[in-house]
RNA sequence: GCGCCCGUAGCUCAGUGGAUUAGAGCUCCUGACUACGGAUCAGGAGGUCGGAGGUUCGAAUCCUUCCGGGCGCGCCA
């Protein structure tokens, strides 16, 4: 924010007199209020270097401030060597300008200084449906996305389908059992074939007659998989720049030209008729095979070919959401990228970890084999998009995740989504009601002065936190700090409002008195920008009204 | 056995660039509001931050070690 801005430099002028070595103050927002607004542990990193307690660095620092900014109403020093700024509401509520002005942009940051980023998620197999896993690396790759363009990336979404192999020969074999069970014919599904309902259901709609051949409706399996799952990430709200196929790796050689140049640099050997790339050379546990023995490539070969076009393609960074069985490929993928002159720093590995799916507390059991999962379709249906989304946003991307399916239904303050939405459409409520009773805001010239109550300084404060949150997300890759600011924001206003019932001063809307309602409006004005600001990236939803069953009549 | 994630209030979780009295929601108890600007608000109870060592003036946060839970350890993808 602008205000620690200042703080900083009036601090670093302060050390600069005092013939210290400069130190850069960083600050933090106490958790109580006599604490001020904005603290700084200076003193405690100086103290050392000064030869004396933080204590007494703070009081000579606190001496040497001035002039005070006008913005401070005090600043006091506290054990064991805090300096603790208490700023003037007032200034807060000058800064709102900024958020009214920008509107929608704000929180738009220059921190990517317009780096290209390429991010990849989801990459589930195009042999079913996406099941919940995929749902949560979709709500967070997807937001991640929207917060590094946000802070100033370029950001390219990338689903990778691995559309050869052993997993989609399998497919193909249990697709075409299906087809000839449906003409009554003798077929099996393969051993570890799949045995999903949906793959009946696709079988039914092929041509009856037709005799294909294993290939050719494998082929139209994964077409037809492919596009099911961009549909399903469509209704989700998430869209990927491209859809990168594996087969096009195969066709352009790019696996042969990746490992020639792994052979020349000898990080290639042969044993057991496999060839195998020395991974440990860079810190993987064992090496591992590139060819194998029947002559195929493996996985990890067109994965080394994958990552390697990434970067070929001028990416500075490039960042990877994989399923927490995929860990593993961490290390062995950073070694290949080292092993090809690329800098492996410039690979960040996300893994979005499980979802434990709740009813009535009770862990939902999932099992592929007997084809009883829940899909994100189901999910979706269930819930909505913009509970999952949430819900999915929520816990911090490498936790476990406790799925409430009960709560994410419920229509009450103890959802969280419910509640944030809820607060937007109170504030577009009011709107309207200011509308009817004949108010019209201005807010061209707002009366500042008339903000005077503590709370709405506080909401003011954090309003203006925003892109601190941003930066914060975006640096750390975890989009729940954003979930959880946003929901903070929701309680604030909610309290806030209510307390018009027992005190007068509390009430927006009075006829009576414009000047007051008018900067009134001009406070949730702001409040709702950032809320909406805050769920469109979080690809929630931002309602004017809430719907309920008996008000839908009415329409 | 090795690797990754996790262990904070009865439950679900924030807080882990060390720092002022460890926070929130739910549950439980108490109290306000009788409202369409609706579907709430306020207060209280509740914690040896898994255990033990260590670094530090100061540790939920950093280091070591142990315990517990989940997941992964294919020439499948």
């Amino acid at each position: 924010m602008i205000l620690e801005k200042k703080l900083k430099e009036v601090l670093m002028k302060a050390i600069e007199t005092l013939g210290w070595r400069l130190a850069e103050p960083t600050f933090t927002l106490p958790k109580q209020k006599e604490h001020g607004d904005l603290a700084t542990n200076i003193a405690f990193i100086l103290a050392k270097q000064v030869g004396k307690p933080p204590i007494a660095v703070a009081q000579e620092l606190v001496a040497r401030i001035q002039p005070s900014p006008s913005f401070l109403k005090k600043i006091d020093v506290a054990n064991p060597g805090f300096i603790n700024f208490h700023i003037h509401p007032n200034a807060y509520f000058q800064l709102l300008s900024t958020i009214f002005k920008q509107g929608k942009k704000f929180g738009s940051q220059q921190l990517g200084k317009g780096t290209k980023v390429i991010l990849e998620f989801v990459s589930a197999n195009p042999t079913g449906p996406l099941n919940v896993v995929s749902a949560r690396a979709a709500a967070v790759g997807d937001t991640l996305a929207n917060i590094l363009e946000k802070v100033g990336y370029k950001v390219h979404r990338e689903y990778y389908v691995n559309d050869v192999g052993n997993q989609i020969d399998l497919f193909a074999q249990s697709l075409l059992a299906r087809h000839l069970q449906i003409q009554g014919k003798e077929a099996e599904i393969p051993q570890e074939g799949y045995q999903g309902e949906y793959l009946k259901e696709f079988a039914k709609k092929l041509p009856k007659k037709k005799a294909f051949s294993a290939q050719q409706i494998g082929q139209l399996g994964v077409k037809a998989m492919v596009a099911s799952q961009k549909e399903s990430l469509k209704n989700f709200g998430v869209v990927f720049n491209k859809w990168f196929l594996q087969s096009e790796l195969l066709k352009k050689k790019e696996i042969e030209k990746s490992l020639s140049r792994l052979q020349k640099t000898g990080h290639l050997y042969e044993s057991e008729g496999a060839i195998f790339f020395r991974s440990t050379t860079f810190g993987d546990d064992k090496d591992r095979v590139v060819r194998k023995q029947d002559g195929e490539y493996s996985y990890f070969a067109s994965d080394i070919a994958y990552h390697n076009d990434k970067f070929a393609r001028k990416f500075n960074w490039v960042i990877d959401i994989l399923g927490p069985d995929h860990h593993g490929y961490v290390s062995r993928t950073k070694a290949a990228l080292q092993a090809l002159g690329y800098d492996s720093n410039q690979l960040t590995v996300l893994i979005s970890q499980q979802v434990n799916l709740l009813q009535n507390e009770v862990l939902v059991k999932m099992s592929k084999r007997a084809g009883k999962l829940i899909t994100m379709d189901d999910l979706m249906k269930e819930v909505g998009k913009d509970v999952a989304r949430y819900f999915f946003l929520m816990r911090s991307t490498s936790s476990h995740l406790d799925f409430d399916l009960e709560l994410a239904k419920k229509e009450t303050p103890e959802n969280p989504v419910f509640y944030i939405q809820y607060a937007h459409a109170r504030i577009a409520s009011i709107f309207r009601k200011a509308l009817q009773t004949k108010i019209k805001a201005d807010f061209k010239k707002v009366a500042l002065e008339l903000l005077n109550l503590p709370e709405e300084g506080e909401i003011a404060k954090h309003l203006l936190e925003f892109p601190n949150v941003l930066a914060k997300t975006a640096k750390e890759l975890e989009p729940h700090h954003l979930a959880f600011y946003v929901l903070e924001l929701a309680k604030q206003f909610q309290s806030y409002y209510s307390q018009a019932k027992h005190d007068p001063r509390y009430k927006v809307v009075d006829l009576g008195n414009f000047e007051t309602t008018n900067a009134k409006l001009y406070l949730l004005k702001n409040i709702q920008i950032v809320l909406q600001n805050a769920l469109g990236i979080l690809g929630v939803s931002a309602p004017q009204r809430m719907k309920k069953e008996d008000a839908a009549s009415t329409l």
